[in-house]
DNA sequence: GCTCCCGCTTGGAACGATCAAGACCTCGGG
DNA sequence: CCCGAGGTCTTGATCGTTCCAAGCGGGAGC
């Protein structure tokens, strides 16, 4: 039954074409799939050549209903909004999908409808099509969280839980506060002392944390924060207005921003103004986007290391998964800093 | 057994247990499921309410198995080339995540390892994974394309079959030529005339595409573009310079490029000698990334209709696992061009 | 020589759904 | 009165895999 250039065999071969070919019972060919150490050292290679020939693999479907696991994770993917953040999501998709795949599991994308984000978690966990989820969007007041635990649904979440400093469910989050602390603290080392913050509103937990950072190393210097702080909408536009009026009544040398939106928008007001970044006034963003990189003179921007965050997602998925299951604490990584032009 | 508020039933419900309550048997269950016309009225509101109030969803992996579907589409993420055509891709992703699910399918992302591309849709395949594949890289040489026909895979491809015209498989793409040729005709109406090409080494056929829609529209109007074009790496740094050596040797008053990346290069040239764009020099991107949008005093650029895209790969796939299969032919999208300061 | 145990293999029975075919009832026509 | 047709629902078999408990042969121990 050698594999015949041209001619594709209509039907998958099953574990009985193997078993029958290599002269063995069903379940022996399953052992040399997955229990291997329990066969004789010539069976096994009996068996492993039977399954080469006919390029055997065990059909998925069957599996699942068998071992009740899919070998899938589930993550939803939250409608576009076109903001950075969603440029570092996708950034996490692709080192998760990366990380998942050397683990032997595969990433499963959805998107429950708008109004109801519940509405997909609930198909997939009641037809079992998932192992466990993969859970991003950890903003105030969603109850993924919480509804999730409530089914004894297997999730890592990466963003910690902010609301529920008791959850027991594993996370792995990024510290903004040390990123935008290391910022603040380059700038500091540059000769900075009147460092300004532009930030997202009081609601946003995020937001509220990478300001601390910056708050944190102005502090630790004994250097005021009064006046030196502006809390805003995710925009560009915002960003400019914010420093322009910054600019106007605190005079100061240099701006840590807490996304890349926003620091695009300090280095409008400076061209505005004929002020060159990073020469007369500094300018940090956070996320390290694509724009950080490309735009003149080069933005400085805090990074995320979500490839490494990825990888201590999948291996708390796997001790998740695992008989008994194992869970760890949440996981905090530390960003770190791509210095270019703008400071 | 009506859902008791914290406790959790250990065990999903199963057809059986469906039909049991409502005292029908199992295939009239089923059917009430998948084929609603067979019931009775009054039959199918008793089933109906029972599965309400077990809360019952059908196995995925039972269905599976006995209906060799998956409901599941596979595409493959090339591993992170962090280039302008990454957030494109990106951008498609977000966009099939949403059309599949309102198809009822899910999306499966998977990535073979580097050295053998194939690799991943061969595992996926012979298990019976995915009922089909959404094919994304289609530049000149990959073999996927040849390799599932072979296999009597289904599979829609993003992008056209540049290396074979003959190819009979279904494919969406969008019209590149089309794309630049709007922003050409866009910069002739402003009254430019001098306008030049700063675009992909010969061997892409993705960047020739685009090049000829800038020449179709320079002839039409009888303007030479002898000498008005370069052909360079994607990278800020070589549009910087080709633009740069263009402005010295050919004296555009306009660009068009390939990319949003060399556009950035173009802007950087105009910055370091004290041009401005729009109003000394227009420039012209391609792909509308995050870039264009944010960068002072924003990049005019050409933007795919992904959106649009995606849901013509969708309806091809669904065409393709119907019986019989409906196989449509290739389908181009024009593009639009988001007009911005830079113009 | 018998029993016991170990290592390997075996057939049978799930997993939970759909497919194919048959049973039952009603109704209309001959 | 009988028959066939059509609508409605039920029964048995099946998809391909893994789990379970038993089978089998050979070597060690008594």
């Amino acid at each position: 039954m050698s594999r015949i250039p041209g001619r594709v065999p209509t039907a998958a071969p099953t574990l009985a074409d193997v078993a029958e070919l290599a002269g063995v019972s069903r379940q022996t060919v399953s052992n040399a799939v997955n229990n291997p150490d329990l066969l004789r050292a010539d069976t096994l290679v009996r068996v492993q050549d039977a399954i080469e020939e006919l390029g055997y693999s065990p059909n998925r479907a069957a599996r699942n209903l068998r071992t009740r696991s899919s070998h899938l994770v589930g993550m939803r993917l939250s409608p576009g909004q076109e903001f950075t953040a969603n440029a570092a999501i996708d950034r996490f998709v692709h080192s998760l999908v990366e990380t998942t795949g050397e683990a032997g599991y595969h990433v499963l994308l959805f998107n429950g409808d708008g109004n109801d984000p519940l509405r997909g978690y609930d198909d997939l966990l009641r037809s079992t099509a998932v192992d466990a989820f993969v859970v991003t969007d950890t903003y105030l007041g969603n109850p993924q969280a919480a509804w999730l635990r409530e089914r004894r649904a297997p999730f890592v979440s990466f963003g910690r839980p902010w609301d529920d400093p008791d959850a027991t469910h594993p996370w792995v989050d990024v510290d903004g506060a040390a990123g935008t602390e290391l910022a603040t603290r380059h700038l500091l080392d540059k000769g900075h002392e009147r460092i300004a913050w532009i930030g997202w509103r009081k609601d946003s937990f995020i937001g509220e944390d990478r300001r601390a950072g910056w708050s944190r190393a102005l502090k630790e210097r004994d250097l005021s924060t009064t006046g030196m702080a502006s809390r805003v909408e995710d925009t560009v536009n915002s960003g400019r207005e914010a420093s322009a009026v910054l600019l106007d009544e605190a005079r100061p040398s240099a701006f840590v921003c807490a996304s890349d939106t926003l620091a695009m928008g300090v280095l409008h007001t400076l061209a505005d103004r004929g002020l060159r970044a990073g020469a007369d006034i500094a300018v940090v963003g956070f996320d390290d986007s694509q724009v950080a990189q490309v735009v003149r003179p080069g933005l400085t921007s805090v990074r995320q290391p979500l490839e490494d965050a990825a990888i201590r997602v999948v291996n708390a998925l796997e001790g998740l998964l695992a008989h008994p299951p194992r869970v760890g604490p949440g996981i905090l990584l530390t960003p770190t800093l791509a210095v270019r032009g703008s400071s």
